[in-house]
DNA sequence: TATTCTAGATCGAACGCTAATTCTATGTTA
DNA sequence: TAACATAGAATTAGCGTTCGATCTAGAATA
């Protein structure tokens, strides 16, 4: 399974942009497949239909590879979260959008490699700090969102109380990236209707 | 930091045991530390302090250590699941026991190597073999205990609806281990307690 | 328009290193 | 002394990375 570069290009630096794209696709099958680790230049190059040398003309190293990757997948995360906030009758609109996150989450493939990057980023310093400031950039946008949220349902919530609820969602919506390998078999349907009973119940807690 | 082995042993089949006990111990902290792959036998065999060819009187090859530490990993969360199960008011027992689970979750050290066997399941059909048959007996488990918290309080739940609330339960707790090392700085002791009015929440929802 | 020039794209061999595993020799103990 | 524990060197394979040689497409020139 090669990945080719079928469209043309006016500009060598479209070009050029196209050709790292090209290596970060079959890095990120690779890195699915094999893990950081066990993924090789080598294996990456065959796949981005490129020899192995020739993939230092658009990275330093590995290590950057995989820093693009891990960038790539949060930045998806990122405008998830901002489009949510930009949402009118917000809890709706977040219940709503939860359902079609959950079967996100429960894609068996895309929650492989987020797993990868988390467990890469409980040993490898530069990965924790790019996780970790998406991540806070995650929470502080969905603690204005559920403070909304909870203050339109007459609750008067600390800072903490917040931030609590925030975690506890979170840990909710990313739990499932583990259920989905732990158990494949799993009615990704159902689950999500489930999720959204909990969420809907978190909304409504006492502060 | 060598692990060594203090403790006297009368037959010599009790020193293997031992030995090999020692060589997981300095395996799981090498896995911890540098993922599976990262894991080098030499670097194992140091820690351990033996050489690195004596590792292979114990075990087979690195594949055997992984899938060692895997199943020992598990087999705690089974006897956790179990012991649940005999307490006599299921429901509070559940509560409680969850502040306490939640709490071991969030250690990042344990976390870290909980992470990274589900991520090396996703695409190590052994280890994902393993991880597998335990979790459906986990979730068996909590099935029947959560079934009878349920009756007793007067659902009459299709055991597909059984089946979602544990899918959930366990999302909710397996996402901890992400949550710790994507935010280490997270508030564990209220996290706990929101995570306790989920669990609530959750048992209480509509069949 | 045809030819030459050139800078970047690309390849593939080569390097040094480290991995997992095997083998042989030696120590230890009952 | 016989069997097992252990060390450490040897082996083989694969890794990430570098480098010099070619190729190619478009600019410059005639």
């Amino acid at each position: 399974m090669q990945i080719t570069d079928s469209t043309p290009h006016t500009t060598e630096a479209s070009r050029a942009a196209a050709r790292r794209q090209q290596i970060l696709a079959a890095a990120a099958q690779c890195f699915r497949e094999h893990g950081f680790h066990g993924a090789s230049i080598a294996r990456i190059s065959k796949i981005a239909g490129m020899s192995a040398g020739h993939i230092y003309h658009y990275f330093e190293n590995k290590e950057a590879i995989i820093g693009a990757i891990v960038a790539q997948d949060l930045e998806t995360l990122l405008t998830l979260t901002a489009e949510l906030r930009a949402a009118c009758n917000v809890r709706n609109a977040l219940i709503e959008r939860a359902a079609e996150g959950v079967l996100d989450q429960l894609d068996p493939a895309s929650a492989a490699l987020k797993v990868e990057i988390v467990a890469e980023a409980a040993r490898n310093p530069r990965v924790a700090q790019i996780v970790r400031a998406a991540d806070a950039t995650c929470r502080r946008e969905l603690a204005v969102t559920i403070g909304a949220i909870r203050r339109a349902a007459g609750h008067d919530d600390t800072p903490a109380a917040t931030a609590d609820m925030v975690e506890v969602l979170a840990a909710l919506f990313e739990g499932l990236l583990l259920r989905t390998i732990r158990n494949p078999d799993l009615d990704r349907r159902r689950v999500a209707q489930r999720i959204q009973l909990a969420i809907n119940d978190l909304l409504d807690q006492p502060g």
